[in-house]
DNA sequence: CTATAATATTATATGGTTAGAATATTAGAC
DNA sequence: GTCTAATATTCTAACCATATAATATTATAG
């Protein structure tokens, strides 16, 4: 379960287009695709929409529709917007280290012996394989929609990288295999 | 505050070459440069420890040492070893999706005018070549330390991703001035 | 001999996040 | 009419992680 590092900024990016209700910022959250990189479940939208409440990032009221049972619509304030701005310079302006699982486990790859080291490898770039083939046909199908160039970066920028990524393995997988005569 | 994703496996690894009390860890890590991937503090070790120890995974005993304070030895389980080689085979076989913060930078990016995003994004490559700098001058220093090879992929991975990602970020620069002709 | 720095652990409080149950309204099938 | 599914929110408990304070031992500088 991989978290998305600012809830608050999530949900209140969500905000900034239009006022939504909780029930609505999930149903969102699910046919956009966002599922895809944040687990966050309809509880922690709630709790983050308090907490972004409290800090008087957005306002409710509450909204009665016929047919539906009443809602709460959250509404980005002012303040939220100049927030939301804010963040995404500094979302935008840094590059700050990440690590990842796979780090994690190259730290401690020594546990192991050099042929399970290489399979595990193999695996991956395999894996890798296939969400680069998911990747491509995504950005194909986004300039083909017409898609505006920062909805196609949303998966070009990981289609850039995952592939350096591969290359990486690859050649990690013949300096073990050199280092170990296999 | 970026954090990695497993402090369990992280700790439990530390404890897979020897065992180590909790103070100790807070010096291998500390030692061992690990704080520049988790801001891991005590308060956590012991946290850890103490579910690690629940979980079977770890045995604790108390010793004296003369002229120190006694102290809680952690060593590992074979139920430990175990679980840390299983980890490690996950961690290394799989291709798991991550977001960065930068990512979600790039979601959002549309709520900021495009000379603003260039502003950010030109700062953004000037925060990556530090990265690069001190990343490069790191595998340098390890391969002539004679460092194993898998101690100097914890480098020369980030720096090839980090290459790859100017490259690109460089790139979508020059596609938004093109498309908002700036 | 005493103050302080280093060593070492434990306890308590707090904050962030999620899971899951409880509650309520309405539409539509039968 | 009544059962079920969809819509919508709230509450409680639990869990994860960290900060901070409290406690205790020993070395050593003055």
């Amino acid at each position: 379960m991989v978290r998305i590092l600012d809830l608050e900024a999530a949900v209140l990016g969500l905000l900034y287009e239009e006022p939504q209700y909780g029930y609505q910022l999930e149903k969102t959250i699910e046919g956009w695709g966002m599922r895809n990189w944040t687990q966050i479940g309809f509880s922690s939208i709630y709790y983050v929409l308090k907490k972004l409440e409290k800090k008087e990032l957005v306002e409710s009221k509450m909204e009665k529709v016929k047919g539906k049972p009443s809602r709460k619509v959250f509404t980005i304030t002012e303040l939220g917007r100049q927030t939301m701005k804010e963040k995404i310079t500094d979302l935008l302006s840094w590059n700050k280290k990440l690590i990842s699982p796979f780090d994690l486990g190259l730290a401690y790859l020594n546990y192991l012996e050099p042929p399970e080291v290489i399979e595990c490898l193999e695996n991956y770039v395999e894996s890798a394989n296939g969400r680069i083939k998911f990747l491509e046909s995504s950005v194909k199908m986004q300039e083909e929609l017409g898609a505006p160039y920062y909805v196609v970066a949303l998966f070009s920028r990981p289609l850039a990288n995952l592939k350096t990524e591969i290359e990486w393995v690859k050649e990690f997988i013949e300096k073990i295999k050199e280092e170990e005569n296999i």
